[in-house]
DNA sequence: TGTATATTTGGTTAAATTGCCAAGTATCAA
DNA sequence: TTGATACTTGGCAATTTAACCAAATATACA
């Protein structure tokens, strides 16, 4: 790979890697269905420790698929982009299919 | 997160996982685009060892992603999903906002 | 001011990922 | 059979990622 294909593809891993964890993922898809989200509120959701959700956030952050905005104590993320869910049905797609062949061995 | 919703996500980000490297990315890009390719092809194109390729190739077959074909004594590996392109368009748009306001910053 | 709540950050440890070399398997061809 | 090519797999070292607890910061409120 040169050096601008190699940066290219380096690009899009990093924000591919951004969304490759459940509880990013979980985040994504309540932000892109619901709106705005409280840290508090996605702690809740995904039960780990409220520093462990502040750190997912920040990934997220970093690779431009969420922002924050601070209102009194509390921080809201939302999404800055809105084609994920997209991206999720075809990913969807992947796993039934997926599902569909393993029954199709066992049977 | 409970049980259903943690395996759904986690099933998602397995997939997911299997797209987030660059050398991945440039094979399923290369395959979606141009059909079939073996393994000497790709590893051409990657830069890297040989057995550094099959490995990744050995990930994206794991996740469901491609499908190989031995013919002599070539392996042929080919997408099994299309639907990634699309999801490459957002990924781009992300990187082309994050540019645009990373100059908004700059400037 | 002092206390409680919401969030982030430092530090540490365990686990997963990546890449290479070397060795193994399979096919082709002489 | 021998040798060459194409590919995969075992084994290991280096890097990255993830999670937790504890401590720091910021805001609200009595």
């Amino acid at each position: 790979m040169n050096g601008k294909t190699l940066a290219k593809y380096e690009a899009r891993a990093q924000i591919i890697k951004a969304l490759a964890h459940p509880a990013r993922l979980l985040i994504v898809d309540e932000l892109s269905k619901n709106g705005e989200r409280c840290v508090c509120e996605l702690t809740e959701m995904i039960g780990s420790d409220m520093s462990t959700v502040s750190r997912h956030l920040a990934l997220l952050k970093g690779a431009g698929l969420v922002e924050d905005e601070k209102r009194g104590q509390m921080v809201f993320y939302r999404m800055r982009v809105q084609c994920l869910l997209n991206f999720f049905d075809c990913i969807e797609s992947v796993i039934a299919c997926n599902a569909r062949r393993h029954q199709e061995l066992i049977a």
